[in-house]
DNA sequence: ATATAATCTACTAAATATATAGATTATATA
DNA sequence: TATATAATCTATATATTTAGTAGATTATAT
């Protein structure tokens, strides 16, 4: 399972990937009550993501929020790996959070690592390719 | 990622998979050393998967576990949902444990949902599709 | 009767998830 | 330059989950 603090994040930058056009700020407040995502929460959420690259801010007056790429250009996958951390299910097959598990003596003979691994090809295949873009155009598509 | 629990108890079917043939109990404290399990973990590990129909166990003397039915018989994907619950991204897309995000009013226009289904159907196709024989055929081929 | 081995009951500590409250800082603009 | 605005920072809070541990009890083979 993904966090309920991904998939706000996911949502916020969904509701950003439509006002990308605009290249107008948007606040903090609209976003959280336009997808049900407590206020205090979010801000912590967004501040994350601008930390990482993702969105630029502005304060004062007329600031907010906006994406600091074009949409077609981050993927969940980086979204995901920001806020979750590994997207793969065992540390011994993670590409960027890699870590050797303890109870392991060689990943070489592990009887597990093998399916592990499957998933998570399977995984990035899907998290990479689909980028911000693709989620809101998906979006019409089922409208 | 999967927790330390479901590792051990695919760990620990592993072991019991090898010895399905012969046929005789194999002890707890056989199985925590083997695979470097806390062997108090074990125990409600076994017991867990035993309550649910995947092992059969005896006291006394001579006891032990033994899986209920051929390894063959057994998917990951079953033992994953005993141990670690949904193997699902999110509730709404979960076969098992279906459930309505909370923050969501539409499943039908969620943007989110799509990719989240995407990520669920392959997933289950690997892991319903991998037997606990599989583990160790598989186990064989990288000798 | 005894040793064996699973089972049951009851905790514990640490980490993670999901937030909330209030003070501070930067900025546009009147 | 004063003011309102909106992000940012600091500090908690609370519940749940994770990963265990300790010790008593029950069933069984010999």
């Amino acid at each position: 399972m993904i966090s309920k603090k991904a998939k706000y994040a996911l949502k916020a930058l969904k509701v950003l990937t439509k006002k990308f056009e605009a290249n107008e700020p948007t606040l903090i407040s609209d976003i959280a009550v336009e997808e049900k995502i407590p206020k205090k929460f979010l801000e912590a959420i967004l501040l994350e993501l601008r930390n990482q690259g993702i969105l630029k801010s502005q304060k004062g007056k007329g600031g907010g929020y906006l994406l600091r790429t074009p949409p077609n250009e981050v993927s969940v996958a980086k979204v995901l790996r920001i806020i979750d951390g590994p997207i793969a299910p065992t540390p011994c097959v993670s590409v960027n959070f890699y870590g050797k598990c303890d109870d392991c003596e060689s990943e070489e003979t592990c009887s597990i690592r093998p399916i592990m691994l499957k998933i998570r090809n399977a995984s990035l295949e899907i998290y990479e390719n689909t980028s911000l873009l693709d989620l809101i155009l998906k979006d019409s598509l089922t409208l």
